[in-house]
DNA sequence: ATCTATTAATAAAA
DNA sequence: TTTTTATTAATAGAT
């Protein structure tokens, strides 16, 4: 429902996908509400965005007692089950990996943001690094529209190929016949079955409809000879 | 939307409750499903019937993994306080976040190759997803120019305020002089140690060479008085 | 954030 | 229940 259809795949563009994701998670907010209110229902509604900030929604009960409840009813036996002690074993292993990943989100994501055009990220930079911004970001769409240009190219160079096949297919297609009708004549066979024979083996976009007139004047050749 | 609207309130015929509720649930798990597919979000989605039977969804990760997520970020204190719990708890969780941060990192990487125009990058892209690049890149160079635009604007109104200053010092500094010049000639002192006095206070850029001719009319008007 | 053309969800009926 | 259909609601894209 919207301006037009959209595929249901993630969305690409960044923008979009933020602004989707906060209407849609309203709207998904709103119909928890809805059915919580108009059937008597408990509902809990966790929500993580893609950069981990999480959301949530319950009606009914608080979410914990519904994750309680879910738990007792579900799963959370194998979380249960397991033995007491995974070991509390690399920690520190695992807190140094945590450290350097989140080190290098930061970062990735600061790039993204000097990238991204946004103002606040634009704001903090001086002239010189503008600049250079600048042409970076002129150069990017250089490659971006050489990128196109040699697709676009492609295409046409396909369509020519297609179109050159066409035309040889199509002199192709006459000559043969103008053999056929040649052959025809020195055997002194009728022009009709040799017209259908032709086209059988050509591939063509016109549907064979002056045929009659051709076949009319090699029939009155024929006739005469 | 339906044959009528309805009143948001707890729907009392049964029959029609629970036929509602199972058309809404369904709706209400599509809608978490397409959030989660488009916008690259973790869902998690518990329902209880008011009869007490639970449905549940969970997109992305498995909920118990976004329940345990979720009591990290949030509440769920005395469901972590679980002595089962706890120690698994602890690096299943640094296993959640790593991978969520692994995933954020390499979709920020992907994200990074696509806007540095790297050819790699571009040349699996199709001619629609290099348009919305293109616009992009216009977009973000916009910016860019727009900052650069402001920084250099404000930099020529402080050069102008400068010289604003500079001009009204120097207006200033003659008048002061030419003040001087008036008292020490009511005193009788000398010119020239009047003038060293005043330099002392003016910031002057220029050297005080036409001081002569402007202070010579006043010296002409004052003594004609 | 707001608007609106369009698509999607669904209330009632069958 | 599930399907159909007349309506209302959600929302994609634009502003």
């Amino acid at each position: 429902m919207g301006r037009s259809k959209i595929e249901m795949k993630r969305i690409d563009n960044r923008t979009r996908r933020q602004v989707t994701f906060c209407k849609r998670r309203m709207g998904l907010v709103k119909k928890a509400r809805e059915l919580s209110v108009l059937c008597d229902a408990n509902v809990g509604l966790i929500v993580f965005s893609s950069s981990g900030r999480l959301f949530q929604y319950a009606e009914g009960r608080s979410m914990p007692e519904i994750i309680r409840s879910y738990c007792n009813v579900d799963a959370c036996e194998d979380l249960a089950a397991r033995p007491t002690c995974v070991e509390a074993k690399d920690t520190t292993d695992f807190e140094a990996k945590l450290m350097h990943l989140k080190q290098e989100c930061q970062r990735l994501k600061r790039e993204e943001g000097k990238r991204s055009g946004a103002a606040e990220a634009l704001e903090v930079l001086s002239m010189e690094e503008l600049v250079c911004l600048e042409r970076e970001g002129e150069s990017i769409l250089r490659s971006i529209r050489e990128r196109q240009e040699r697709l676009r190219t492609a295409e046409k160079e396909e369509s020519l190929k297609k179109e050159e096949l066409l035309r040889e297919n199509e002199k192709l297609r006459k000559e043969v016949e103008a053999l056929h009708r040649a052959k025809w004549q020195g055997c002194g066979l009728q022009a009709d079955k040799a017209t259908s024979a032709c086209s059988s083996h050509s591939i063509s976009h016109q549907p064979s409809r002056d045929s009659d007139d051709d076949s009319s004047d090699s029939f009155l050749q024929l006739r005469l000879s």
